[in-house]
DNA sequence: GTGAAAGCGCTAACAT
DNA sequence: ATGTTAGCGCTTTCAC
């Protein structure tokens, strides 16, 4: 397989500097630090670099350079609703930054977790943002080896590596299912897997919640099994409603769980929150197509991605690879799913 | 701000080399082209890859062999439903090679479409499939300047660069179009944007077949704003009842939109498909969230992805930028939103 | 503020 | 089947 262009030779560094009377290590400097060059060199130089379509060669600068100027997203759905927003928030730190941004999928795999971290330590990322999906800290030896840094997100209940920003899942969870009982609902199940940490800490929340009230049920907890969320939700409040009719509310793992839980409900001819009460995980907004509108655990998902990106971007700038975990704060909001 | 890492020099090739006592090129072939290296050589060398932890700089790979091994896939909306069966197709097919896929969005702007082939440029890509957003062929020369094969995916009404996979887009919307006309309705409204080229071919589709009927109404096709497109269904689709009350069935430019529409619909005690009519585009599956499930245009989404990676490697291999466009199949499936 | 020299880590091309 | 040589295009370091 010829992986290689065409005969074209791309035009390079030097083929500016000569047509601009320059050494090449000037043009670089007009490019990366404009502010080291004269003002009447660089007017020339960036000329040339428009009038000839000079690219920077990436290859050739992080060999050079030690760094690739990549920062490295990973994380285990990152297509889904809930990850968008922190998404979001990581990218509007880097913006107009030096650095780029590339995301990596890791399932909820922790071998696929080595397997991908492995592919960016390969290309000299200059730090890397990820959500773990191991229980245990597998990868803790292969991440000390990395020369970055490093920030963990979202849970802050595994053993920091490095610098970690997120919430308390456990704790949250149990928000949520005291909101329910204070509800006066008693018969409460959990919808949605014990897939991968960041799960089963809400398990725990909402087991500790029950069990604090002696109202703990193992046989009310329902795993999914796919990943379209609404469909699973859907299709799982109907086995729900079928096995256990007597339960009256469900605290579900994500929003869009509960969105499909909500649907189920409707076409079931159960009154939400009269006959079931329904609260979501991660605050998403679903404008008025969740009827009624969904109480959520709300997550501060766009300011964790944020805040992951400043601690990033503070440790480079400092040099050290810094130690800390930051925990935000959730909040339940209560919509009309649970009001009764 | 310090973007290289910490002080340990990363063991290297030569490293290598040395401890297994031959020439790095011998340890280069042992990893990339491990027949021709003699069983004996190779054994022992990956022996030692793996005793001291050897990683290869991608960096100078790249650069000394002129290829990064990234193939480029730039789409206007990498994580919608939608496009995730694509993304599919292509990963798939390129599974377990020596290519490794790098997304990108370029949302539905030209211009952003022409500063991420310029990143990706940059870094030396073997091949790039693209879903392009521009009308015009904007990027055109900047395609051709580029020295790797480059697919465009999706639209096959767009003037062919290098190859191209798709369906046509205005024919896949007639159909829609005349399969409502053949179940009587005759006010059809059209859901959702005139955003980019696949848009506007749907447009032409739908005004084509109404015109030719009769029945075009300018002031039936109605623009979407945000890209929530469940919940911008929905409330389009109150806004159209409110206004338009003799419409009686609509045609939607994705699946989700039709599902917003059909929630709308339910609350507004409209009737599907008796007071109205539902077609969606697409042909996703939403497992009984959609209640009368959707009546679809069915796209053969993964087939684009999986034949596109394809096409690509077909280039790769034969070293040739080959010309050509494939136009897939589209069909109609009828689900419950139509019938009457 | 600008330049010369050296080399990042690897692979292509050409030996042997 | 294995090695030698040269160089990919850029940035670092140090000199001026």
């Amino acid at each position: 397989m010829r992986l290689r262009g065409g005969a074209r030779a791309r035009t390079t560094l030097s083929d500016v500097a000569r047509k601009a009377g320059v050494s090449p290590i000037t043009v670089s400097r007009a490019l990366r630090e404009p502010h080291k060059v004269s003002d009447k060199l660089r007017e020339t130089i960036l000329g040339v670099v428009d009038e000839i379509g000079y690219v920077p060669n990436f290859a050739a600068r992080a060999l050079a350079s030690r760094h690739s100027g990549i920062i490295a997203v990973l994380g285990p759905v990152l297509g889904s609703p809930g990850f968008s927003p922190v998404a979001s928030g990581i990218e509007d730190r880097f913006q107009a930054g030096e650095l780029r941004t590339q995301f990596a999928n890791i399932g909820l795999d922790a071998s696929e977790e080595a397997r991908q971290l492995n592919l960016f330590v390969a290309q000299n990322p200059a730090g890397i943002i990820m959500e773990s999906v191991a229980e245990f800290p597998v990868n803790r030896p292969l991440i000390d080896e990395i020369d970055c840094p490093v920030v963990q997100m979202m849970d802050t209940s595994l053993e920091p590596l490095d610098m970690g920003i997120g919430v308390c899942h456990r704790s949250a969870a149990k928000l949520a299912v005291r909101h329910l009982l204070s509800k006066g609902y008693s018969k409460i199940a959990l919808l949605g897997g014990n897939k991968d940490i960041r799960s089963r800490r809400r398990f725990e929340g909402y087991r500790e919640a029950l069990s604090d009230a002696g109202l703990y049920q193992p046989g009310y907890v329902f795993d999914t099994e796919g990943r379209n969320s609404v469909a699973d939700g859907h299709s799982l409040m109907r086995c729900i409603n079928s096995r256990y009719p007597e339960i009256d509310a469900v605290f579900c793992h994500d929003d869009e769980l509960a969105l499909g839980a909500l649907f189920a409900a409707s076409q079931l001819g159960l009154r939400v929150p009269e006959d079931l009460g329904i609260c979501g995980y991660n605050g998403l907004h679903f404008s008025g197509v969740d009827d009624p509108p969904l109480t959520s655990v709300s997550l501060p998902l766009y300011e964790i991605g944020f805040k992951a990106a400043e601690m990033l971007m503070a440790a480079l700038a400092s040099g050290e690879r810094k130690e800390g975990a930051v925990e935000l704060e959730v909040a339940l909001v209560e919509g009309a799913s649970t009001r009764r």
